[in-house]
DNA sequence: TATTGTAACTAACAATCGTTAGTTTTGTGA
DNA sequence: TCACAAAACTAACGATTGTTAGTTACAATA
């Protein structure tokens, strides 16, 4: 499970973006991060653009395959709704730094790149439109509007890399539990 | 309700900010937006920073306001959580953009305005935390980690700025009932 | 030992950044 | 009409940006 130069680079990179933004963040900082200068970074990757794409292409890609598998499967809406957020939840525990940059810095992506991520988040978030109004067809879901329910949930998933860290004591399991709880049966 | 020169260009800048990033955009973006040239900004302003501070600041103080009087008012728990489910979102409704910069963007303050806004977000969080905590005791509110909650609630809260354009033809009276509902209620 | 590929280095480039100084235009009230 | 303030302008500054060119240090392989 070695790394390459290259993956380090992009790991390092990710946690500056995390704290700053991708603008904010000179090849320099990378570079000093990493104990080099700014010049031998070249060595490894194309330019700073081939960072940021690497960090958030590589993840949309797996939610998108993530999602697909689950859309595919069998059982009721709301259980193909709980599996979507679980598999959510897991993959932004094991990449919260990418998802920062997949959540702040996709716009700054250019040329194809941004045209691949666009078409990528359009459809994993139709995948859950489209689950959620089966559930209502279903009477799983309460007939609300589909948009604000869609919105809640995708707000809530979007933000958990933010609360990752403080997360802490709480176990990925539970976390997992409690939240589709909270999200699916509200608080009351 | 004439702006002064000063204002517009906040508001103008908030536009940019919203898109690509306090550091994204340059002094000459907000001044070609403006149809004057980037020294002219001067006139009217000290320099960057004092925008994103006008701009966060003044957000933030509606937020810590609006809370500190419903948190001292007489009702439930439940009441209360509610009433300030609702005060966000008249807030988050009329100044999308400027909360666009507070959410991506604070992080670019510096020195006491960086504390003061500290200060003000953490108040604000911390009123939440203790309503729902008070919730849980009265027995309104499940007996869930209350941080679970407080995230998902907060989450779906301060990324609603980023559905306020798509929102269209859903009143906010609607939406304020809908997401409350969706908040506290669930989907279920 | 000689060779070769990897990964670091120094130095510098053109472009852009926020900002300042000094000047000119524009609009308003006496 | 004149005076003054507000708000625009041109020109330029030093710093920082991403990136390139050319060179050197080091390890593994033949």
């Amino acid at each position: 499970m070695k790394l390459t130069r290259k993956e380090e680079i992009v790991i390092v990179a990710a946690k500056l973006f995390k704290e700053k933004g991708y603008s904010a963040v000179s090849m320099r900082d990378i570079a000093q991060q990493m104990d080099i200068k700014a010049a031998s970074l070249y060595n490894h990757i194309k330019g700073k653009q081939e960072i940021l794409s690497s960090l958030v292409l590589h993840v949309a890609e797996k939610f998108t395959n993530s999602t697909q598998t689950i859309t595919s499967q069998d059982g009721t809406a709301l259980q193909r709704l709980k599996k979507l957020i679980e598999v959510h939840i897991d993959i932004t525990v094991h990449h919260a730094d990418a998802i920062a940059a997949l959540n702040n810095d996709w716009m700054h992506l250019d040329g194809q790149d941004l045209l691949d991520f666009i078409a990528m988040r359009d459809q994993y978030e139709e995948n859950f439109r489209s689950i959620i109004k089966q559930g209502i067809q279903e009477k799983q879901i309460k007939a609300k509007e589909p948009e604000v329910i869609l919105f809640s949930i995708l707000s809530t998933l979007r933000t958990l890399y933010l609360w990752n860290e403080k997360r802490g004591k709480l176990e990925v399991n539970v976390l997992k539990k409690e939240l589709v709880s909270v999200l699916i049966s509200g608080i009351v």
